[in-house]
Formats: structure tokens, C-alpha cells, sequence
DNA sequence: CGCTATTGTAACATAATGATACAATAATAA
DNA sequence: TTATTATTGTATCATTATGTTACAATAGCG
């Protein structure tokens, strides 16, 4: 989780669900790399996961959302519950003691937020260029991270980004992947770089195309008269299902 | 989650993590049939699966495999962590009110049991006929339930139940299933019944027996001269992993 | 010693996937 | 205008995987 000192700093979190954590792994796309948003805590050397917490009336699955929501500025998107981190190591309270002091607090041993926390994990895939990066509150910075080349994590966040990135390539088979991490229309050529991206792997292009047409989830759109010296290749979209 | 009298009584529920519970789902296979353990309460008409919580400092994998093992017996069993339930409208107090109150306590509006609950779903396959299941305490009955034929189940525990066959399901294919469902050698044909209990559908034997040995997960152990007036088929067993 | 039920596997049919080839064409430059 | 170039869309074939049928092998039974 990460620390946010706007409503949660009072010491026994009131209005929070205690001990269980949200952290997100927010997918962003661009130059062929993929991107994971992470916080940095103003004053140390922390790098951690956006996190949050569920609120005592507040539906699971609406936490993620709000913190999805809240550090990517960016609503209706793809989420996807992936995996819940629950090992008693997990507990290592001295970063978020440090962070806390290092930002003029003093909490006390028992400070809820120094307590074990059982995390629930959550993916999310957006538009790398439709997102604002925002911090969680002034003690902390977001900014967009090439997947090879992350800063050291607090905790077991490196791997809870792996276990994500296992997930999300499990699902690229069953499901469609790209709604939120794609523009509205797109290529075939951009929508393949994208799984390669993802499973970091080449694809063959017709064996690509003939499978995700048979898929029967794109729908030709136009052409795209705008690049460069070839045939102009079609334009795509997911199609609206109702 | 189901209800523990023996320790987890007092009000305040000292010594475990609160607003969180583990709901298990274990299956076993009997007669081509798959079953499911579910506790009664005594002196009330609730139904529910085996459940229990995480102690402060259990990890919460241990913490699954000990309510899988306190129910069946059986250590060293399967289980798989499948989904977090976490809608507050699971938030039905009622029942587990009326289950203290029946069995003569009468809990606070503030016990930890009648708070909401996020719930951390596993699934277990074990060997029908070494499980030995047991009542969490004295207000409990344990027992064996066709899956086509279960009482009405307190809260979302149906869903839970529904998405563990699915997750069971999509698993199928990935994972070897079998190593605590079936005894320690057997027939292809009763490997066969197993994945078609699970599937709900029929597979063609030669097609089966194609895929399982290409997975060179099976060892052939002897011949099974035991059975009827025909040919007598290979043991199998899973070939241990290291 | 045949009969029966079931197994193990060969053999073929069909479908899915992998790989190659090539015509179509948008921009560029001669 | 026309040749050039890069890339797209798709046809074609090769390979592999899966679905289906067929049949020999054989343990127990009468």
C-alpha cells in the first residue's frame, strides 16, 4: 500500500478497513514498452506500488476503481483482481515509520498504518497518453516506469508486478485486452505490437490478424491515409457489446 | 466464514486479524460425483462453507491450509486461492446473530463476527474417502453435499461456490489436478471420469489418453488385475516433481 | 475355450496454428 | 507520370493439434 497522509494519517484510520491493503499495477503503453505507474515518497529513497484502502461501507471492488481512478485521473477502466499477498514477512513497518517522520509525523507503535496488512492485488491497462500521473497527496510523486527498468521497490511490490504480469498475459488469450490501453481506433499492426509487448514476444502477423478477426470483437472502421509510403492499412475498433 | 465458538467467541476476537475470513471450497469425488464439505449449525436452518481467519501472525496461506485440514483430516492437500469477495452487501450480520444467540450467547451489536467481512476464497480437491470431516467446534456438523444437490447456503456463499468450479474449471487444462483427489495409483479411465465430473461433459477416451501422456506427468506403475471380465488396464501414478 | 466388456493404440478426418508468398497501394522521388 | 519502396491484406501451403472411428489385445466368466 501506499501512504496517503490526506485522511488516513490519524492514528487508528478511522473509516478504513484495517489490516487489508489495495495495491495496483497500472499497465500504461507506449513506444513499444511497457509502463508501471509508481509513487515515490517525497524526502527518502521509497518507491512503492499505488496503494489505498477500502473504506468500512465501500464495495472491493470500487476501492480499486477510486484508487485506479485517483492516480491515473482516468475512469471506466480495465481492472482486473489478480492475486491477494497475505505472507506474515510482508510486515516491514520501518519504511512507512521512516516515511511518516521523515514528513513530521511521529505515530506511535500502534499506528494502523504500522500494522501487517494483507494486500489485494489489482491490474489495471490504460492509455499511456490519456493519463495524468497524479500523487496520492503532497508526500508523494507518480511518474510512468519502463517495466526493465524499475527503481527498487519497498516490500514485495516487485513481486506482486510480476505476478500481475503473469496474470495479464494468462488473460490475453480469454480475454480482450487493449479497450482502455489503445485509442479509440486503431491498427492491426499497433494492436499486435501491443500483445507482443505484453507476452515479450514476436507474433506472426497473419496468424496475428486471422485470429483476432475470427475473435469477432474488431470492427473495420476506415482507413488511415496518414503514414507512410504504403498501402494504408485499416483502422479498428472494439466492438460495443449489448 | 463460518462460526468457531471455541476461540474465536470473545468479543473483541483477540489474536486474529479482523474484517477479513477465509471461505474454502472443498471438493471431493465419489461415485462420479463431485461433492462439497458444508458446515450446519446446529438449532438453525444456516448452511455454510468451512471457513475460518487469518491469526495475527499466520500467514495467510497456512492460515487456508489449516481450516482445510481441521475440516477433512488431511494435510498436503491442493488448494488454491481463487477470489476475493469484498461487496459490502455481504454484510448480513443476521444469521451469525442468531447462531450465537441460539447456542446461548448474546453478542454485541460491536463483535468482531457481526462485522462486515472480506472473504478469500480456496478450493481444495481431496480424496473423498480419507477425508474425515470434522465440525469446526460443538455447535457445528460437517458433511458431504452433491453439488447438484446443496441447501440454500447463507450469504454469497453459492457464488463462491460457482466461481470456484470455474476457476477449478479453467484450471483443468494448466494445472494437474488429481494428486489429492485421486488415490495414489490409478486408471486412466477413472482420470478420465474425474475430469468429466469436473467438466460436466464428456471427453473421448482416446483423445484423453493421448493428451495426459503427452504431459509426461504420468508414470505407469503396474497392471490393475483386479476388476472385471476384460482387459486389464495400466496404474497410473503422478510422477513426483523434482 | 469361446464370449464379453473394456483397454491401448493405430489410423484417419478435421480443425487450428505456423510459415511463406504475393498482389495491392500510399507516399516519395525521378 | 511513373518507377520505387515499405507495408498491408490475404491466399496458400505446411505442420501440428484435436476429434473420431476402428480394431486388436486380454482378464474374467461361464
Amino acid at each position: 500500500m501506499s501512504y496517503k497522509p490526506a485522511d488516513e494519517i490519524n492514528e487508528n484510520g478511522t473509516g478504513f478497513i484495517k489490516n487489508v491493503a489495495i495495491d495496483t499495477v497500472i499497465f500504461g503503453f507506449h513506444d513499444n514498452l511497457l509502463k508501471v505507474l509508481l509513487s515515490a515518497y517525497k524526502n527518502t529513497n521509497y518507491f512503492a506500488l499505488p496503494g489505498g484502502f477500502i473504506r468500512e461501507m465501500e464495495n472491493l471492488y470500487d476501492a480499486a476503481r477510486r484508487v485506479a481512478s485517483e492516480r491515473t485521473g482516468l475512469d471506466d477502466i480495465y481492472l482486473e483482481q489478480f492475486y491477494v499477498f497475505g505472507d506474515y514477512s510482508r510486515y516491514e513497518p520501518e519504511p512507512f515509520k521512516v516515511i511518516m517522520e521523515v514528513n513530521g509525523n511521529k505515530p506511535s507503535k500502534s499506528h494502523w498504518l504500522l500494522q501487517r496488512f494483507i494486500s489485494i492485488g489489482y491490474y489495471a491497462l490504460v492509455d499511456f497518453t490519456k493519463a495524468t500521473p497524479t500523487p496520492a497527496a503532497i508526500f508523494d510523486s507518480c511518474n510512468w516506469y519502463d517495466l526493465k527498468n524499475m527503481p527498487e521497490l519497498i516490500q514485495d511490490h516487485s513481486k506482486i508486478i510480476t505476478k500481475a504480469l503473469e496474470a495479464l498475459r494468462a488473460n490475453l488469450d480469454h480475454k480482450v485486452v487493449g479497450y482502455n490501453l489503445l485509442p479509440e481506433s486503431f491498427t492491426m499492426g499497433e494492436l499486435q505490437k501491443l500483445h507482443e509487448t505484453i507476452l515479450a514476444k514476436k507474433l506472426l502477423r497473419p496468424a496475428f490478424q486471422r485470429k483476432m478477426l475470427s475473435l469477432c470483437i474488431l470492427e473495420r472502421v476506415a482507413k488511415k491515409y496518414s503514414g507512410g509510403a504504403h498501402k494504408a492499412p485499416y483502422l479498428y475498433r472494439f466492438v460495443s457489446e449489448v
